[in-house]
RNA sequence: GGAGGGGUGGCUGAGUGGUCGAAAGCGGCGGUCUUGAAAACCGUUGACCUUUCACGAGGUCCCAGGGUUCGAAUCCCUGCCCCUCCGCCA
């Protein structure tokens, strides 16, 4: 959510904003007559709220002392009626700025790029060498199911397209990552490992911005108000929902491994084959609570943390930094990682890190004391993933492959796979 | 699933439908005292919104949403959450 400040100062800056984003500009119209007319209905209401207050707090004084009250009461009786009225207006009005607001997407921050789509991304740096072979590399999707430890067949006959059944060393590869990911943000990158709900309500996810808008995206759990999670950004964000912390609480980093269940509406037909894009797939995520001034300098630092497991695990990378039109709908800015994938000859999306600013905290209610006695206010928040685990391994197989068919495993991983090479059984 | 008990300010905890945004205690902050600290004493201590250049003024909030009433923390309804016992269950 935006700032009202904001909006009604600055109202070009937002029509601008939603411009570059390659959205309608008109919602900051309709905006701006709404709180006219909320505003305007406040002060009569609030005016005649007083006056009711002062009419029955005479009548509690007259009854006090025994007297008769009846002509007051009545008096008061038409007062009652507007305010029932200009309440009932109010309500509404209140109702239709609050759909506004909630569908107007973040305002990017000014150092991104200003573009329709992924072509004006900015390439930040390139990690790493693309992966030579002397041999023709074979996809993950014919690799895996050659190995025997993906079986998409099997997944399909039991969930339909988008999922997956894993198998023996494959299983134990995704698990290894998982651990490993972890591992490394608790132990040198400072998170708290959260073990969270894997169903949300729609609050936490109005808090986060994946409603009112993007309802179609979600796995909803039949007549109860609950959501399968689509990242574990929303719990994580959402853990300190309508909360007023200390200065001296924050950062707040918090690490994560969930499922992330998607419904991918509007994806047919694009990477059907594979594990690349899944109904449900595992995701290490990090996510950061800090100070305003900070939250720049904080996705820098988040994007690196999750750039280092890349590192570790010896795959090419690089890193952009998305245009105004690519960006999401909660983010001022974001960083994509993106891994080298031998079977498609491209760079590969493996994580999505953005600083959301105010925008989630002002939804959610996420704020803090800068210091003892001054007026809370809202935290940014930051989340990235780090990483996706289904796509790690994809990377993994893909650039680790041998003429053999066989897959080396990475060297950090080894201690936690117990063995150094995935063969055919 | 059955039966019962609860949800009040940072915390504990009062609150006959009417000067209650809410007693009291704790905690926090400021001060007096002290060489300093502690103790004691005094004062202070919520959020949001509207309006104002400002001082200030006003409104809303006692889990949430409805309702009754001139007036609701207090009465009624619904929902959510927590606790206890029983049943069931990983």
């Amino acid at each position: 959510m935006l700032a009202r400040e904001l909006l009604r100062q600055s109202p070009d800056r937002v029509r601008q904003a939603l411009t570059d984003r390659s959205a309608d500009p008109a919602p900051v119209d309709l905006w701006l007559g709404l709180d006219a007319d909320r505003r305007r209905n406040l002060v009569e209401v609030e005016e005649l709220q007083r006056q009711r207050n002062e009419a029955s707090k005479a009548i509690g004084e007259r009854k006090r002392r025994g007297e008769d009250a009846s002509v007051a009461i009545a008096a008061v009786g038409e007062t009652k009626q507007r305010i029932d009225a200009l309440e009932k207006e109010l309500a509404g009005i209140d109702e239709n700025l609050r759909a506004v607001e909630l569908a107007l997407p973040n305002v990017p921050s000014h150092d991104v790029p200003v573009g329709p789509d992924e072509s004006a991304n900015r390439l930040v740096r390139t990690v790493g060498e693309i992966t030579a072979f002397d041999f023709e590399p074979q996809a993950h999707w014919d690799l895996g199911p050659a190995l025997g430890i993906l079986d998409f067949e099997r997944g399909a006959k039991l969930a339909g397209a988008r999922f997956t059944a894993y198998f023996g060393l494959g299983a134990r590869l995704e698990r290894a990552l998982i651990q490993y990911m972890l591992d490394l943000h608790l132990e040198e990158h400072g998170y708290t490992e959260v073990l969270p709900p894997y169903l949300v309500s729609s609050d936490a996810l109005v808090g986060t911005g994946q409603l009112p808008k993007f309802a179609e995206d979600l796995f909803k759990v039949e007549g109860n108000d609950l959501y399968l999670v689509p990242t574990a950004e929303v719990p994580l964000t959402n853990l300190h929902r309508e909360e007023i912390l200390e200065a001296a609480d924050l950062p707040l980093r918090y690490t994560a491994y969930t499922p992330c269940f998607r419904a991918e509406a509007g994806s047919h037909g694009r990477d059907v084959r594979g594990l690349i894009r899944q109904h449900q797939f595992n995701k290490v995520e990090l996510v950061q609570l800090v100070e305003p001034e900070r939250s720049d300098a904080a996705l820098e630092e988040l994007t690196v943390h999750a750039e280092t497991i890349l590192q570790r695990l010896e795959l090419p990378y690089r890193t952009v930094c998305l245009s105004t039109g690519d960006m999401g709908f909660s983010a001022a800015k974001t960083y994509d990682i993106e891994v080298w994938l031998p079977g498609q000859q491209a760079y590969r999306e493996i994580s999505s890190c953005s600083n959301c600013g105010d925008f989630q905290a002002r939804r959610a209610g996420i704020r803090y004391r800068p210091a003892e006695g001054d007026k809370p206010t809202y935290v940014h928040t930051l989340n990235g993933s780090g990483l996706a685990v289904g796509r790690t391994l994809i990377a993994i197989l893909e650039n680790y492959q041998q003429a053999d068919g066989s897959v080396v495993v990475p060297e950090v991983l080894r201690s936690y796979l117990r063995t150094d090479r995935i063969t055919a059984s």
